[in-house]
DNA sequence: GTATCATTTTACCATTCATCGAAATGACGG
DNA sequence: CCGTCATTTCGATGAATGGTAAAATGATAC
């Protein structure tokens, strides 16, 4: 109770993780393109994946070489729901994940198997489009 | 922002300071009441009181000798409200806090002068009359 | 089987944090 | 003023945590 209570808590107070639960929340997402988004080792995503599952907060689902992770839809405990639902409604205008949905926009317009290739760099093409097509220089 | 989300969700993620806030519900405390519910130490409660007020989750009074806190009422950022509200509708049967709730009671029978005045020690006799009047042995 | 590759686990470091005892603060009574 | 007492701050310590590199895992392709 107090102990599920404190988990999640705790998978909720930190930024990286904050940062991956307001990823998801559009849909989907393989590892490396989460790790492309925070700039983090794998490693370090994969724990913090590792906690946000225990606190029931997200699932994963194996596709090939890929494990994809999205929110949770069943309710493992009492609160992973209250705190999904909390965080939706929070942070609506927040600069850093404002800036994390940019640039997920971009990894999203690349193929995963790219992204995995050639990790950040995959994004610099996009971002060049992206710019000219809405009014960059001439 | 984040920070700020960052700061209240990891005041709430510590079970000492949930079993604060619960305390609390049921109206303000001084700290040596919730020192003695407790059962930690002074400075350890202060401390928590102070990172719970930095979160905007609580208030504090001055009285004399002693220094009552209560849950905050002024909203003084965009999550203390919510957070509060998530706790509130929370633990409703949860053993700890609920164990906290029956020693608050003891407490509240004793005035806070002698409460501080002997600790512990005064709710021994609070807790034989509690007894002994609900079908304890004859 | 073997090689490859995304992910996870392991081992480790640096930092943060809960806890406490001791000293400082600050209010009250004399 | 000066002592008393509740609370807070300071300093120290042991445990938990975020981060990484390197090794292990497990699935795919050959």
């Amino acid at each position: 109770m107090l102990e599920t209570f404190e988990t999640v808590a705790k998978a909720v107070a930190d930024p990286s993780r904050v940062r991956i639960l307001k990823l998801l929340e559009s849909g989907e997402l393989c590892v490396c393109q989460i790790t492309t988004v925070l700039e983090l080792a794998p490693a370090t995503v994969s724990k913090h994946l590792a906690a946000l599952k225990t606190a029931g907060l997200v699932q994963q689902r194996r596709d090939g070489k890929w494990v994809y992770y999205r929110l949770a839809e069943r309710d493992f405990n009492a609160y992973a729901r209250c705190f999904l639902d909390l965080l939706g409604a929070s942070l609506k205008d927040d600069p850093t994940t404002a800036e994390d949905r940019r640039v997920l926009a971009l990894v999203n317009a690349v193929p995963v198997q790219v992204l995995c290739d050639q990790g950040r760099a995959a994004l610099v093409s996009m971002a060049r489009a992206e710019s000219t097509c809405c009014g960059g220089p001439p």
